[in-house]
Formats: structure tokens, C-alpha cells, sequence
DNA sequence: CGCCATATTGAAACTAGTCAACCGGAGTGG
DNA sequence: CCACTCCGGTTGACTAGTTTCAATATGGCG
């Protein structure tokens, strides 16, 4: 991490765009229809679409988290976007994907025909925004995989979690209280923040120390104050 | 670097998108007419767009060099993009940019209203297209981040450079020697790279002792065995 | 109850960062 | 024309943070 070279003339945390990331579906929402589509269920863990498979299909998530991934030749892997509900994936450059997406949780999906949906202006349209907002999540995830310690990858990414707080920082004095979801493994997560597994796993257990998250379940992590996790993502 | 959880069955470097970057335009397209647009320059190093700005119009690289970039409020720096002629950029999921960028060449812009831009289906869709091409950059670069070695990431840095390689890894047994124009200084290769500056130039001197590249000018190198590098590229 | 996968913790090794000195070319001015 | 300065780059010595390796703990599930 590079401290030096300041520039405290400019801060950007409150510039982030509001992305945010959900796994369930809001209630009233579930029976959407979706024209110009098919709907598929994924179970977790699934494979989605893989890389270098034949791009012929944009996909919408309806319900549940899904991550794209890319691998080394020798197995590293990095997770490369962590996606919601209302996110798209499988829009490619060439003629395949150029990343594996996976089931999070337990998936539905609306799957377009790639053609189709380039057709469709108002289709095109939906997905269009919503890639320029998963645009700007790569953007501050560049920055955190660049530029950012463990603890504060751990933050932002418990952060992003937070309904409402995802890339805002603290806006205001709210001193909230909240439980999240965090539906990945430390392997995921260490996949996703550029880290190891141990080393996530210490800085779950250096936060908890710090009474900044508590947690009995290891993936139901409660944030009694927001802020003070605000404080620690680096953006602040 | 996490080299353990190894999964040798897939590699993934032949299913790159065939992104590349170019700091000149092809002498022929210098007077390309584009409808709907004006054209503006700007000097190496000016700020063309701030982070936080509103983000009224959209813009596409006729000519020159463009970093977007983000910082942290204590001065970290992560350079996010590096675009050359034909990309595009100022794409916002809201109402202001989320990035600055700055010309990184003496560089020449097409700018379109935003509004116009979203209307007018042939430019919306040539500027689509364009985007998604540097969303496969920007998943490569999740990667390079996340997971490649300070000289893995130079090895990439360089190996993008080279007209056609970018991305690709050695495809056939192409052999060929080739000199590359930088155009960025070692602080702005380590703020793209998430190094220091040091670090970086560590690199490079152990890259041009083992002979991988040669260069006088810290700015112009060549690479004498291309395929040589990009086994060093961790892609492979 | 016991197994297996996942998570945690500790200690050692290592990579990249930090701090500091030095180099070398470009531009300036005596 | 040469000394001087400035700035970017290089190199060395040391440090900090993360990874690696290994042992232990925990939790879900048959």
C-alpha cells in the first residue's frame, strides 16, 4: 500500500455511485413478468456460463447472487464482479464469454437472446443502465484490489453488503445498527478482495476483536455501528 | 499470491477479448467525420473530466492516450483505465462521473451529449459495442490486480502494449521482436499496475537484466522475444 | 456420535513497501 | 561553456503486511 504522494485536496467517497448488491428479490417483485425472455433456476453452486463459451445469451438476475470468476493457468482465481438482483451478466466482447459466472445462492434468471435483446430498445436500454452501474462497482473494485489493506478490502466489502450503504461511505451521522448476509465462504470472499483465506479470516477476527462486526454464524455478521465501518474501508 | 488450489484443467488466456491499445490513430482515419459530435483537444496531463463532475456528455478517442482514474481521501491513487484511440469513456450510472480522466498524450476527443448520444441508435450502439470491449479489459485487470506477482503485472503492463498481443498471450509460435512507446512514467505505470513506483522499476531492471527487454530511453523498450515475455505475463 | 469441510490461529518466510541515497538528463543562468 | 538545479528514475537497506505452512477448532450433517 502506498501512503505517500497525498492529495488531500480531493476526496471521492461521496461521488461513488449507489450500486448495491441484494440477494433476494424484493417480495412484490417476484412474479415480474419479463418479455423477450426466458426464465432458468440455477441451484448454488452452479455453473452458469463458462469462459470461452459461445456468448449467445445476456442474462438478468430476478433472484439470488451470482460471481463472475477468471482463472491463471495455475489456479489462482480472482472473482471479478459479485452480482445481485437486477444485474446482468454475459455480455461479451467477442464471440465467448470472457469470464465463468456461478451461482451464489439459489438463482433465477431471465436469459435473452443476445441478438434479441440488442433488437429490443427497451430491453436494450434496462440492461444497458444497468452495465454502466456495475461499470462504476469495477471501477471502485480496481481501486480496492489496487490500493486498499486487507482490513479495508473487509470493510468495503462488508459495507457493500449494508442496503443503502454500498459505495456511499457515511453519508450523514446514521449510527445504524444492521445484519447482513454475507452467503459466500472465506474462500470467496478472499477470491473476490484479492486475498487468502487466512488472511480474511483474520480480519473477520480482528474486526470482531474490535467489536466493529459480531458474530456467532460465520456468514451472518451483525454491524452495530456503521460508521465505524465507514470509518475503516479507507474511502471514508 | 495465493498459488495453492490449484485447477490445472482450465486456462483461459486463448479466450481473451482481443482488446489492445493504440496512442495514434491509423494516419488514413485522422479525418474520420463523425455526425452528432464536436471535437475538442487537450494537452498531455490535462484533466478532461473530474470525478464528481456531471456527467453531460460522453467521449471517444480520436487520437491520443486517456487514464481514468480514483482516489483515496489520503492520496492512494489507482489509475482504472488505459484507453487508446477508438475507446471511450464518461459513461456514469448517475448523474456524475465516478473517475477522472486526464489525457495521458496530447490527445483528440469526440464529445456527444449524453442525451443525443442515448437517441441516436448507430452512435449509441458503436459506443456500446466499444464498452464492452473495455469491460473484458477492466475483468483482465480485476485479475492482473488481484492475483498477478509485481513482475506478472509488468510482464502484462508491456505485453498489452505490443500491437496484437494484448490479451492473447502467445498464440502460434510467433518469435517476433517489437519496440513499444510507454507514454506513462513509472509513477503512473505503478498507480495503473497497484505498485510503487520502486517497485515498478525494480521490475523493469530485472526484466532488461535476464534480457527480456532492452531499452536506453526509460520510455521506449524493446522486447526482442516476444513470447519470452509473455510467459512471464503468469496468463501464459 | 463422528466425520468432513470450513474456519481460525500461530509461526516462519517472503514479497512489496518505505525510507534514503544516488544517478543522469534537461533546462537555467552565471 | 560549465556549474547548478530539478525531476524522474534507479538502487540499497530495512520494515511491514500478506502469504505460506501447519496445527487446531468449529459446525453441519449423515
Amino acid at each position: 500500500m502506498d501512503m505517500r504522494n497525498p492529495r488531500t485536496d480531493f476526496s471521492n467517497a461521496k461521488y461513488d455511485a449507489a450500486w448495491a448488491i441484494r440477494f433476494d428479490a424484493p417480495a412484490g417483485e417476484r412474479a415480474r413478468p419479463t418479455p423477450a425472455s426466458r426464465h432458468v433456476t440455477h441451484p448454488a453452486r452452479a455453473t452458469i456460463v463458462d469462459e470461452g463459451d459461445n456468448a449467445a445469451s445476456v442474462y438478468e438476475i430476478l433472484d439470488g447472487g451470482v460471481i463472475l470468476f477468471k482463472l491463471l493457468a495455475d489456479g489462482r482465481r480472482q472473482i471479478i464482479e459479485l452480482l445481485g438482483v437486477g444485474d446482468v451478466f454475459g455480455f461479451a466482447a467477442g464471440q465467448t464469454f470472457d469470464v465463468t459466472a456461478e451461482a451464489l445462492t439459489p438463482v433465477r434468471l431471465a436469459v435473452f437472446d443476445r441478438k434479441a435483446a440488442e433488437a429490443d430498445s427497451e430491453v436494450r436500454d434496462r440492461l444497458f443502465n444497468r452495465l454502466r452501474a456495475q461499470m462504476c462497482a469495477l471501477h471502485d473494485h480496481a481501486l480496492l484490489l489496487g490500493r486498499k489493506s486487507a482490513q479495508e478490502r473487509v470493510a468495503t466489502y462488508l459495507l457493500r453488503l449494508v442496503p443503502g450503504y454500498s459505495g456511499f461511505g457515511c453519508i450523514g451521522g446514521t449510527n445504524g445498527s444492521v445484519r447482513v448476509r454475507l452467503a459466500m465462504t472465506r474462500q470467496e470472499i478472499g477470491d473476490y478482495l484479492g486475498l487468502t483465506i487466512e488472511t480474511v479470516s483474520r480480519a473477520f477476527s480482528s474486526l470482531r476483536r474490535d467489536g466493529v462486526i459480531a458474530y456467532s454464524k460465520q456468514d451472518e455478521v451483525a454491524v452495530p455501528n456503521i460508521c465505524r465501518l465507514c470509518r475503516l474501508t479507507g474511502s471514508q
